[in-house]
DNA sequence: ACTCGTCAGTTCATAAACTAAACGGACATG
DNA sequence: CATGTCCGTTTAGTTTATGAACTGACGAGT
């Protein structure tokens, strides 16, 4: 598999990593998220070859999760914003975050703030029908029966064969 | 930056894409949740090069998040299996496949149902305080304050600069 | 006018990573 | 003894990323 052609699977998770599955792209977003908008402020920040930085934030705004924005003309200035879809990230984001803290070696050098009550939490994912938080193994994944057709290895398990 | 210095960031985002940042490290782990556990299963499902296959497992394996367990001995034979650190990854699983199908070209082909309610659901990060759904843009992120160190560039904003 | 500095990249030669294809060993089957 | 399976490693060639330097448009200072 080509990394181009991930795009064209049926599976979700595929197709969310050829969009941000890249090395630095996620790190990208997360400047983003945090205020950064500028060329020099993405280089600065991560420290990487100048011609990735350029070519990361141009498939970005291809695949329309950043806008290139011009805030002066005279020089031609622009800064990179996140769209809608860019912002619809913010739940991985947490989650990612939180996963880090959680579970690396390092520990939680950063708290996230939620402004409708004001408090410090950790993201917690709930099922949508029952409200209830999704415990590790409560959850089996099959394919959506209006696509189903014979898979090359099928989906329909639960994980953790023997 | 080299990408194996990531691991030594303060950001725990940055700490977790060391661990599972990889192009194809996701996929892998994506494979196991779906059941698959041996070598053979892994480089048919992502066809990507077997060198490739071999070092990601082997990686993910000194990382703690999967194990290599022998299911019989002559010939020796082995099978990868997610750790409690590997399930522990199955919110940003959710989280991912739920962004891919909701945003993405190519639709929701797959459902996730929840088998403490048994129904079929999407993810939804709430806040651990309030416990209602976090809002797009009702996140502030800031360095923890018994780590608060003078950034290089703040983190204490919103996105969107301007 | 001349030099310096900032911003947003591009160009270039080199270094690292990935690739397909073939090979290896340890066994099982026929 | 030949063939096949499983789990990789080796080899050689291609692709991708890297740091360093460069371009170009402009603004500020002298």
């Amino acid at each position: 598999m080509k990394w181009d052609q991930l795009a064209d699977e049926t599976c979700p998770i595929a197709r969310s990593l050829a969009v941000i599955g890249d090395r630095w792209t996620l790190l990208i977003l997360r400047d983003c998220f945090a205020g950064a908008s500028r060329f020099e402020e993405f280089a600065a920040s991560l420290r990487i070859s100048r011609p990735v930085v350029a070519a990361r934030l141009a498939t970005l705004v291809e695949q329309g999760l950043l806008e290139k924005v011009a805030y002066q003309e005279r020089p031609p200035r622009h800064q990179y914003r996140l769209t809608r879809l860019g912002r619809s990230l913010q739940d991985l984001m947490l989650v990612l975050s939180s996963w880090g803290s959680r579970e690396l070696a390092g520990g939680g050098s950063v708290e996230h703030v939620h402004t409708g009550c004001g408090h410090v939490f950790e993201p917690v994912v709930t099922c949508s029908h029952c409200h209830e938080p999704v415990d590790v193994g409560a959850v089996r994944t099959r394919f959506a029966p209006r696509l189903a057709k014979p898979a090359e290895t099928s989906l329909d398990v639960t994980y953790g064969r023997g």
